[in-house]
DNA sequence: CCTTACGTTGACGTAAACGTCAAGTACGAC
DNA sequence: GTCGTACTTGACGTTTACGTCAACGTAAGG
């Protein structure tokens, strides 16, 4: 899958950090709690794509509110999609069935507030146009 | 405004605890913060219609992953929409269109990843009629 | 009068998610 | 060789958002 042309990059952990907009203590602590498992060099860290990946998914987690626990729940799944047992892929279906509801709930969440937010903002214009004529 | 008929319901702390879903340390903990300030009577806590509604403002935010003091900004906001000092509406207003487009961002972040997640499931599908003809 | 239920404040505990040293290693530049 | 920079592990500190007693007051019911 890999051509000749990409020589499939990697990051060190100061890389990785600078690119992701975390420290170097958020990736090592990510690693510790066993949300990613970057290669070594030596005693030297060495991310992947595969790490780079599972990064941006735990941090996209992260954003909206889910803990640690919840992303690595989240981004094994992902990798257990290519499972081939007919009982994982089960259970792993359920989850994601249910995550993409919880997510959609969200959505309605969401767009009620943006609605709100909004009103808000128009009652402040409504009364900043009575004041200045 | 308050007809005779309403007669502006109130609630202890442990009604509106369970009402919200919340524990009573909860409560009294987002009072502490100044997030809430019900009445008295005497030494008990006697919560009204607005606190309610900020506390369900509060409790929303806090889904979204606020911390609570972003939370406390956002609702003392809707407090200050019926201000009628000019600069203050505008800073308001300010915050209010920055609000938005942050909700704005997470909306398309959300979309994306439940595109993601539907895809995710899509495959697993797939691999189970591959699997179970 | 005693229990039960609910309320009060105050103090201390805790889990999560890092931040912040400290002390040491490795490597290229000068 | 030593300077600067980036890496390592380990230990302890910190903030947030509550949980968990403890010790006490009060109003209702049997």
């Amino acid at each position: 899958m890999t051509s000749k042309a990409e020589v499939a990059r990697t990051w060190t952990v100061g890389e990785l950090a600078d690119e992701l907009g975390v420290t170097t203590r958020t990736l090592r602590f990510y690693e510790a709690e066993g949300l990613i498992t970057p290669q070594r060099a030596g005693a030297n860290r060495v991310y992947s794509q595969r790490d780079h990946a599972r990064m941006r998914l735990i941090l996209r987690g992260r954003r909206f509110g889910m803990t640690l626990g919840e992303c690595r729940e989240i981004v094994d799944m992902y990798d257990g999609a290519e499972s081939s047992e007919q009982r994982q892929l089960q259970t792993l279906l359920g989850r994601l069935d249910e995550i993409a509801a919880d997510l959609r709930a969200r959505q309605a969440d969401l767009r009620r507030t943006l609605v709100e937010v909004t009103d808000v903002a128009a009652q402040c214009r409504g009364r900043l146009t009575e004041l200045a004529p």
